[in-house]
DNA sequence: ACCTCTCTGACCATCTTTGACTATTGTTTG
DNA sequence: CAAACAATAGTCAAAGATGGTCAGAGAGGT
């Protein structure tokens, strides 16, 4: 625990112990441990991910923030992953369609929700020649399963 | 919150909140919050858009104005018709969550459906050039606002 | 030595603030 | 009434304020 990684990690745990949500300033928290900003991003980036069940968002400009909240990981985060593997970068419409109807039964999503992304996926909403739909239904697909993480 | 856009977001959202409609003068608001006066044209078109469901108004000259109003449009339906318009066929990220976050408002999509299709349009999920990216999520959204009608 | 994790800094992206210049409308003056 | 003047608001590009990325240097362990 002598690293300065270490330490900012422990600090900012400490916070969220209390609080479920913190709001920082890069610069500040920079500043206060003595270190570049950017070493910010690297202890968010190795341990606030979304695996380790962490959401964060940032804004920059002036009045930027980074803020970060601890999320409920579900238990079906095993099946999300298996998924996400079976899908790889191809997936046809019918394809799509039994994933979703998984995802319902497994109650990871509403009917709603299903037939809202379902009709985003169908071919009709995929202006584009059938091999590069596939590899964009994909592509949603698995934005969907990352996002299904942190609902 | 302590850039001035947001401080003066809040205020005259705050008063909105009583009135269903201000008519403010840019030089006194600019004043009262000591900052210039385009200030208040940069808030006003980045935080009191269409996309966020108001309108605004204005007229120069002696006895000028800026005028705010909160559109209010009863039935959902003409709403996803008069969002199909404003979105035509090309919108960007930030648009597409303004349009999203109103739809949860009215209560035609619940929150956890409008993650789950921001994270579809957001531009990391649409591997493509940028105008094709604007232009795909115009497309989606479209599909959306369609698939909303019969849920 | 080699590998992995950490740290740094130059450069990039995005949002906000400012001010000079422009456009429009109302009022006064010749 | 037309021209000048006054009073507003709009536009836009540059500067300011943040946060993000990435490649390479540094440090610690095997």
């Amino acid at each position: 625990m002598q690293n300065i990684t270490d330490i900012i990690e422990a600090y900012l745990k400490q916070i969220l112990h209390d609080e479920k949500k913190i709001e920082i300033k890069r610069q500040e928290i920079a500043e206060r441990f003595d270190c570049v900003p950017s070493q910010i991003n690297y202890v968010i980036n190795t341990r606030f991910t979304i695996e380790k069940g962490y959401f964060v968002e940032s804004k920059r400009g002036g009045g930027g923030y980074i803020r970060i909240q601890k999320i409920v990981i579900l238990d079906s985060h095993d099946l999300l992953d298996e998924m996400s593997r079976w899908i790889g970068n191809d997936l046809t419409e019918q394809a799509a369609e039994d994933y979703l109807i998984r995802l319902v039964n497994e109650q990871l999503l509403t009917r709603r929700e299903a037939i809202v992304v379902q009709s985003l996926l169908q071919k009709e909403s995929l202006p584009m020649v059938v091999e590069d739909q596939r590899r964009m239904r994909a592509h949603l697909m698995q934005t969907l399963l990352k996002t299904i993480k942190r609902l």
